[in-house]
DNA sequence: TTGATTTCTTGATGTAGATCAAGTCGTGTT
DNA sequence: AACACGACTTGATCTACATCAAGAAATCAA
């Protein structure tokens, strides 16, 4: 009894990694199911870590429900470099293409449920699926892109106008991640995103 | 005559492309040959505009000669994103991939010489060998691997240490680009990259 | 529930780097 | 050769945001 909810709940997460991988490329029936088989169930803990600098990355993960942070540690102050929450995939993305250590930390900011495909059998379904290999360079390019556009705001906007188009452009975020996280995600100090908050109340 | 000493150095271009192409996925004679012929020969004059804002990015480009630089406008001010030099791909990636218009300008500091495939070509070519495709998803990978680093490392040092990690890694660059794009690539003013330069020395 | 941590707020002060300004050097143009 | 215009330098001043500090609020653990 137990068992058959635990297959149902699982039925539910394999279909929500089938859509999220269907935005990037369209597979048949028998592709997903070879797909699919290579992905395996996972959960974090709430502060546990998922990765620590200095590992590989050796996993790509889709987050079914859950929140996690990115960041590096430089001098024991800690840069919040993004965050997934459901339905995002994740994982250390650059070192888990580059398979050299990575200067990351990924940390559950809440309890996690999640899928994850190794390095080597993603790497497997690339030479075997054409269809997972376009997966592949589409998820590449949607990161490129959305890389491309935060650097450039990064450089572009004083903190009150990051902190004014956060609050537009992704409010929920505000409920699920504290705010010294954002603060230093933004690039500023807790005590000027506060001030703001204050501000522009 | 004239003629023949021209075709000699476009062997040379699109053996310096077959090249760097090869860095990111192995091609048979057949599959160079076929992916070859897409490609087509420009050149750009000092100062002119390879892309500017607002465009839809048509071409993905290869620099066999020369020195561009990619910027953003933003009030008057100019935002320096990057340079390519010679054997680099260029082009204003983000924009071609999403075929969305972009916010950069991408023009020549030297007088270039390049190879250019067009977006649909290049998406046929994506289509028809699986060896593209790989080029295509290795090749933004490459690109997001730098991207990530960039980013730390704008986060992670001060004005100073930027300046001198630049001398040690790229000294070539001083070179090849002004010191006003330069310090813009940095994150800083004209001045600021200056006074570094002198107390450095 | 209560005490202990941690997060958030608010104020006072400090500073890296920006801005403003004026001169010098270099380079391309006629 | 001369001159014009942009690139670089150097100094004086300014400012957005950081840092330091101390209290208030929220969260956690038993």
């Amino acid at each position: 009894m137990l068992k058959q909810i635990a297959s149902i709940l699982e039925d539910k997460i394999y279909n929500s990694l089938k859509e999220q991988v269907e935005k990037y490329s369209s597979l048949t029936a028998e592709e997903w199911s070879s797909f699919s088989s290579y992905w395996e169930p996972c959960t974090f803990r709430k502060n546990q870590y998922m990765t620590k600098a200095g590992q590989v990355e050796n996993w790509f993960y889709f987050v079914y429900d859950g929140v996690l942070r990115l960041y590096a540690a430089k001098d024991g102050e800690e840069i919040n470099a993004g965050f997934t929450y459901n339905n995002d995939f994740s994982g250390e993305y650059a070192s888990f293409l580059s398979q050299e250590p990575t200067e990351f930390y990924i940390q559950a900011i809440t309890d996690c449920s999640l899928l994850r495909i190794s390095y080597k059998n993603l790497m497997y379904m690339f030479d075997e699926l054409k269809c997972i290999e376009r997966f592949g360079r589409q998820f590449n390019a949607k990161i490129l892109i959305d890389m491309a556009k935060r650097q450039l705001e990064s450089r572009s906007f004083t903190a009150e106008e990051k902190y004014k188009r956060l609050l537009t452009q992704s409010p929920h975020i505000l409920q699920l991640v504290p705010q010294k996280h954002l603060a230093s995600y933004l690039g500023m100090t807790p005590e000027t995103f506060s001030r703001l908050r204050a501000k522009v109340r």
